[in-house]
DNA sequence: ACGTTAAGGATTGTAGACAATCTTATGTCT
DNA sequence: AGACATAAGATTGTCTACAATCCTTAACGT
């Protein structure tokens, strides 16, 4: 039922997913007579979608010249990672405190689940990828603060997923990762909030060295 | 140079000031038509500024029912100064690594500039209010870090100003918040992130608490 | 051959009108 | 009197057209 309304908003998430996948590349450029012949309608909701896409800094917007994919360098990604290791730690640490005894039952659930999946070798890389972002996820929403929900997940969210979403996750990961994560649900459950924002530091921040050799490879092999 | 090319950011920085000064106050309606009268024009630009507003989070947007300056509750202003603490902590840990020489010994000017304001007795509450602001300002930048930079004078900046405008400063606050800048600037000269960091987070925590008793005060007043 | 400049085309910014939706006020019923 | 349904009014969402600006291409001069 929470379907877009208005037509502004459907070409939005429509563009949103486009890009987030990677069939709108960085660089490209987004000309609002394009999206009419593309998506219908008339100029007015394409310039709105195009002016929501700019308020997530997925694209860039210069007067009179045009909206394009944003095309990150590296120290801007740099920046990116560091705000979101910050926040997501601020986050962890936060959830110590303010999650429900429930809520940290369903993070128990959803370990258990991830591991039988792993165990059953039934999912593969885009389904524990998935479980991951729901493990991050549920624990951003565990530190009840709507401003921090709404940075990390409605702005940073999609920019970090543009540039991952293409590298396919290394094979030994998932199960190292899954120790991390039941480490980090046993301190919130112990309510030691420095240990869980600790453990979620270190848990981010091999998961971006991770990220920074495959990229590298990515990179030597072009 | 810098000036507006477009009507409709020219309307949105317009509105920017009048909703941070207080002219436009929480919960007011702002219609399409309003503006139009106000700022002349045609709709199509007072439409996208409203929405540039909505994108920095200083109007709330409801499809067919039209935008209002945001209200926020205790519990999301509370969430708001939560993330801003973290972010500008980071942002002070940071330029204690990464700002340059020049720019510390700028800090060390400006704050000079702030004690002899005081000594003067020249600087007003508004006055010593800018001088404030400045200093967070030059760390923040000096994090290097473009996002953080963004995120901090960019989206919360206003939010944050926009609740805090309106109550006067403290008169015992400046000369103890000049001796707390001294420190921070003291412990980024030598290169200590860790003490920078939890100088800050104190220094904006005591003005919080300070922030807080005044509007406590306000609200008993009423 | 190269840089500069001017005209043309394409794209964005703005304007005004119509259609769809919500809000408000009125009237009716219980 | 209060709650609910209905209709008028107002506001937003969308469409089309026009003006202003930028980008491209081609011509020109050095």
């Amino acid at each position: 039922m929470s379907e877009p309304m208005t037509l502004a908003e459907k070409v939005f998430t429509e563009l949103t997913t486009a890009i987030v996948r990677g069939e709108l590349r960085p660089g490209d450029r987004l000309s609002e007579q394009t999206l009419v012949e593309r998506y219908g309608g008339s100029r007015a909701p394409m310039r709105e979608a195009i002016q929501r896409l700019e308020a997530r800094n997925l694209v860039k917007r210069v007067p009179h010249a045009g909206a394009r994919v944003v095309s990150l360098t590296t120290t801007e990604l740099r920046d990116i990672y560091e705000v979101r290791l910050e926040l997501e730690c601020m986050a962890c640490r936060l959830a110590a405190t303010r999650m429900t005894d429930d809520e940290i039952q369903e993070l128990y659930a959803l370990l258990k689940e991830h591991e039988d999946s792993i165990a059953a070798e039934q999912g593969l890389a885009y389904y524990q990828k998935a479980g991951d972002l729901d493990f991050h996820y549920r624990i951003i929403k565990g530190s009840k603060n709507s401003r921090l929900y709404q940075m990390l997940c409605g702005d940073l969210y999609h920019i970090v997923r543009m540039y991952r979403y293409q590298t396919s996750t290394s094979s030994k990961r998932p199960p190292q990762a899954l120790q991390e994560h039941k480490r980090i649900v046993e301190a919130i459950a112990a309510r030691d909030a420095e240990l869980a924002e600790l453990l979620m530091r270190r848990h981010i921040q091999t998961s971006i060295t991770n990220l920074e050799t495959r990229l590298a490879e990515e990179e030597g092999r072009q």
